[in-house]
Formats: structure tokens, C-alpha cells, sequence
DNA sequence: AATGTCGCGGAAATCGTTTTCTGATTGCGC
DNA sequence: GCGCAATCAGAAAACGATTTCCGCGACATT
């Protein structure tokens, strides 16, 4: 096994202190550019490498961020995550990411964990049911953090990102009035997921301004999982008569959904019109084509990413501490065809 | 800001040493009862937790795993990350995740970042490019490191899982023979990349079997991205006869390969069969539905993952560098109607 | 000429643990 | 009652960096 060659090496090879092979490679003032290079180079025949655990314990930062997802296998989540990664990983940061598979007490277990890592920030998107206790464990922690499409905690140093919902499934709602239809279904997520509260929010408002009723009957919610979608949409599609148009929140549900509609053998676009809640491959390739409310997806992880830096850097919080991003109605053929209402 | 709470803090509140806090804490043989009581107590009275930095300082260890991938936005390399990631967690091991964009340069920043960082173990799927120079790197690092569907370098602490990408487009091509097709045509990744070389020794060894000729104009490879794909799928399509059955790589290229279908106006099924390489929603929902070769990656996760933590502990390596996991064919609509050849 | 200032480098303290070394106390057998 | 071994617990030395503190020249200022 080969020995770590520690700054006492590099120090013997130059000839000099430990102590001014620190200042010379860390870019101290008063330096003389002959230490300075002398250092350099016997850092460089050796290959020394700072030692990342030793640098910073005494730096007391660890130049990481912590990122909680519920799961990153969700294209949209990921997508999200990535943007942030590389705009971190440009500043220095390296991310630790945990994925609590949407259970609320692994939420509370992973943010424990990333503060005793002593992580210098954080970016959580954690499940609906934990959303109290992790906010208030987020409070105590005192750790830079910023949320993700979630409400915003009380405390000091929390931001939070957040997507247009509301005004998203609003233009759906009118996109699909415009379109002829009165019988205008909505299948959420959780109830106290907050973008499943905003489209709601949304899509009350929309409805309220065409005059048209909310009837209980064409609202389901469900949880994170293709099964529950499915078995949701179901009930939904049991009413008779049939909706004939159907918003449908995230993009997991929208797969469920879809299988819901194929069992009962009803063909997006002729028998129901349909919205879904993200732009993604599934539907623009769908036959025939998803309508879908869209938003710009590197956008959301940059600006999480430049809004905790911000946060991490920064004593006093003088930015504003919530960001809101469009959306952005894509029509598509799912909605394409103009309905004749079932009843006069 | 709230002052840390020390080892030394704990020891004075308990009346006791620092070294003998630590040994309560960790579990020591020939610690008293009642000392570790009282430690304990003092422990859970102050609060304290014990600092990961200083802990892993001398420890000599971080408990954590480095993951390098081409991009986590692909949905299949998620799903892998989080069954491996649950594996590793509950075995106290945290992810850093490191996302290169397939972008071989970042590759090796990105393995010597982990490196730098400490981590105790690596999980790698690199892009393709970088092959050789990450594998004389990793070599060179001395971390155990398990290779995700990669060709394994000659090291003494790395592994690999792999999937039998051969047997599974064997598999395919069997079936589209089966079925009638004698005009297979082939679209993979890049010609370095492991997977593609094994799926396409698979399509070569089949043509032969069955005797059928290897035509290079049936045969496109491309780079990972859904506009790289689109365009050699173009290309593939305007060869006349067309050919009657398309397998398609990875699922990123199948996009751009549905994508390219669509804008020439072919039905897949009908004017087309198609295979695609991995079992996605996409494939279960499309219309027709689309055969696939599938493979459980959730068991790729955990298998990574346990071989990992099998290279960490153990000095001599005794079990198997290398495991190869089967894949299934699924056949469905897109490959279902019984094709006459166009020449008898 | 004396004093102050500035530039620079070396020694040592520090970050918060774990672990080794060592001394003290107890228990046990004879 | 003595000696030896086994336990237990405290002091101190790591781990590998950064950073403070101090001292020593050289130079400038009065």
C-alpha cells in the first residue's frame, strides 16, 4: 500500500517549514515567489495531495452539499439534481445525495445524517408526510438549505425554489375549456404535497372563474405509486359519465394513469382529453401526443444551486428567500380535438 | 450560532476522561457498566454527536462510497443508484455522486476528486471515451472499485456486474427470425462502449447461427444523445428496402430512434418490429407496446453494491471479480405480427 | 543612531476524535 | 497476607492539515 505523502514531505523535499508550505499553497500574501516555487514543485514531484479530512477539520467546512430526494428515480427529479450538480461542483462542492424512497421517517433519519457529516449545505425535495417534522428538524439544524417545490419553513437561512403550479394547471384548465369541455377530471398526488396543493389551488381557481361546478366525483388523490395511481384512476374512470378531459399531476401518476386508460381500453384524445403535469419523452412520443404543462427543468436546479451558495456565503440574508419559476402550457394532440358536450 | 458540543464536554459532565468517553461510546470491551452509563447519560443530556471530520480523521476511513455516472437523468442508471445506494446505507455508507455528462475529460476530474475526498469505495460507470484512461487511474488509486456493465481492468481490488448483453440481443434476433424477419437492422452506442460491444456480438453471432448475412448498412451506431440518435436512425431509414425489424440500444437512443420513426411516418409493428434494450414505461406504454430486453436492475444495484462492501472489507480477494446477470426478453405487440418477406 | 515597521519563515497550538501507553485498583489463588 | 493477573481509566500521542504567535533581519523614518 502506498504511503500518503503528507505537507511534513513536501516540506523536507523544498527544504522549508510546514507552515510555509500551507501559506505557499494556499495562496497566503507574502510569500516570496521563490518559496512559493520551490514548494510548488516539490508538491508536484511528489504528487501531493491535501488531505480533504485533515484540511477540513481545521477549516471546520467540508465544501459538500447534501441532497434528499424522495427518489432520484424520477426523470424530473433527476434532471433537477443534475442541473444543480454541475453548477456546485463548478463552485467546489461536492454533493452527498440520499433518497428516502418517499418514506417520512427515512426523510428525518437522511437529514440527521447530513448534518452529522456536517454538510455545508443542503437542497431537500423529502417526502409529503414528513414535511412538518422536517421542516422543524431543518430549523434546528441551522444549515443552509433550500427546498425544493415545497412551502417554506420559518427559519434563518432556508430558501426554497419553487414551480408555477398554480398558474400551470390554471392555463390547463382554461386551455381545455377553450377546447369545449365541462367535465374537467384532476388526479393529484398527496394531499400535503405542496405543488399537489397548488395545482389544486389552480384548478379550483380556473374552474370557479369559467363558472363551472367542483364536483367531488371527478377529484382523486394518491400516493407516489404507479399501483395507487392506477388503482385511483380507476375509481375515477368507474364514474359515469366519463370526464371528458383529465389533468394529471407528476409524472409517476401519469404512468399509472395510462395504464388505467389502456386496461379500460379508452384511447387519449378521442374518449378523454388529457394534460399531464411534466414535459418528458413519455409524453411527446406518446401516440398521440401528450399535452403538458412544462417547465424549464435546468433552470430549477441552477437556481437552487446559485440561491444556497448565496445562502452558504452570505451572513446576512439579504436576498429573497423564494424564488417562483413559470410554467408553460405545450398543446398537443391529446387535447386536440374540440368535445361536444355531453349534455345540453 | 450554537457552539459544538465536544468530546471533551461530555467527558467533563460525566466526570470522566476523553478516552474513556470514546470507548464507552464505541463500544469497548473492559468498560465498566456503570461508566458507560454515565456516559452515555452525559451524552444524551448534552446532545452530543460525535464529529464525523475528526472521527474519519483518525479512523483513517470516511465510510463513504464515490459514484460516478454518465448522467443520473437517464432512468435506468437512477433506478440502479437507488438500489444500490439502499444496500450501502444500511451498512452506514453515505453516496457522493458525481455526474460527468459523459464528457470523458470529466470522468477522470471526477475520479480524482473522489479520490481526493477520501471515499473508501467506488461504484463507476464511466462514459466510454474515457475508458482506458479511467481504467489506468482507478488502477492506479488503489480504491476498491466495482465497474457498472464495463470491461474490467487488471487490478487487484476491482470488480464488475455486468449484464448479458450478448445472450439478450442473441435472444432478439432469434425471435425476430422466429417471427419472419430476415432483414434485421441494428442501432447501438458508441463503438467503445462495453454494452454496445457485447450487444452487437450478440446480433453477429446470431445472424450466423441462422445464417443470415451481416449487412454494414443495417447496422448505425451513435453517440448518447437523443439528436445523435434521431439523426443515424435517419440515416438507417432511408436505406431502401427498408429493413423489417429494427434493435435498438439503450433507452436514450430509443428515443431518438421513436422520434425519427415518427417524423418518417412508420408505424412501429406495422411497418416495422422493434426490440429495445431495456423495459422502461416508455416501452410498456407506447402504442403498440414495444418488446424488450429487460434485466433486473434493481438486483444490479444490491449485487454492485454487496460486491463493493465485499472489496472493502476483505484484504485477499477470494470471490469473484466479475458477475454477469441474465437478461429476459419480453416480447410484445411491436414484435407480434408475422412479417412476409419481401423477397422470396 | 535609534526606533518602528514590514516581510517573511519556523515552532507550536489547534481542530475533535481514536488509540496506545501506562499506572492504579481490584480480585483471586495460594 | 502476598503476589500476580486482570480490569479499568487517565494522560498523551497520533491523524494531517491550518493558523497563530513569535522572532529575526532589512529597510525606512525621524
Amino acid at each position: 500500500m502506498s504511503q500518503r505523502v503528507t505537507i511534513r514531505d513536501v516540506a523536507q523535499q523544498a527544504g522549508v517549514s510546514v507552515g510555509s508550505v500551507s501559506r505557499a499553497l494556499n495562496n497566503y500574501p507574502h510569500v516570496s515567489e521563490e518559496l512559493r516555487n520551490r514548494v510548488v514543485a516539490a508538491a508536484l514531484e511528489l504528487g501531493y495531495q491535501p488531505a480533504f479530512l485533515a484540511h477540513s477539520l481545521r477549516r471546520g467546512e467540508t465544501n459538500s452539499i447534501g441532497f434528499l430526494v424522495g427518489t432520484i428515480a424520477n426523470p424530473v427529479i433527476a434532471t433537477i439534481f443534475e442541473a444543480a450538480a454541475e453548477a456546485l461542483a463548478d463552485s467546489g462542492y461536492a454533493i452527498t445525495l440520499v433518497s428516502s424512497r418517499n418514506k417520512a421517517d427515512l426523510d428525518i433519519a437522511y437529514l440527521r445524517l447530513l448534518a452529522s457529516r456536517q454538510v455545508s449545505g443542503m437542497i431537500v425535495s423529502s417526502a409529503s408526510e414528513s414535511q412538518d417534522r422536517s421542516s422543524a428538524l431543518i430549523n434546528n439544524l441551522g444549515i443552509p438549505t433550500v427546498m425544493l417545490d415545497r412551502s417554506i419553513p420559518y427559519g434563518e437561512r432556508i430558501f426554497a425554489v419553487q414551480s408555477d403550479h398554480f398558474a400551470g394547471v390554471k392555463d390547463a384548465v382554461y386551455h381545455l375549456v377553450d377546447q369545449g369541455h365541462r367535465h374537467i377530471a384532476f388526479i393529484g398526488g398527496p394531499k400535503n404535497f405542496y405543488p399537489t396543493q397548488q395545482r389544486f389551488l389552480g384548478y379550483r381557481k380556473a374552474l370557479s372563474e369559467a363558472s363551472l361546478p367542483l364536483r367531488r366525483e371527478l377529484i382523486r388523490f394518491t400516493s407516489f405509486t404507479e399501483t395507487d395511481a392506477f388503482a385511483e384512476a380507476l375509481v375515477l374512470f368507474r364514474h359515469k359519465p366519463l370526464p371528458t378531459s383529465l389533468i394529471v399531476a407528476g409524472n409517476i401518476i401519469l404512468i399509472g394513469t395510462l395504464r388505467a386508460l389502456q386496461d379500460r381500453g379508452l384511447n387519449v384524445g378521442q374518449d378523454i382529453a388529457l394534460v399531464a403535469c411534466d414535459d418528458m419523452p413519455l409524453t411527446q412520443l406518446y401516440r398521440p401526443p401528450i399535452s403538458a404543462i412544462s417547465r424549464d427543468l435546468n433552470l430549477l436546479g441552477k437556481t437552487a444551486a446559485r440561491l444556497l451558495l448565496r445562502g452558504i456565503q452570505d451572513k446576512k440574508g439579504r436576498t429573497d428567500r423564494v424564488i417562483k419559476l413559470p410554467t408553460s402550457l405545450i398543446t398537443r394532440e391529446s387535447t386536440g380535438y374540440i368535445h361536444r358536450p355531453q349534455t345540453v
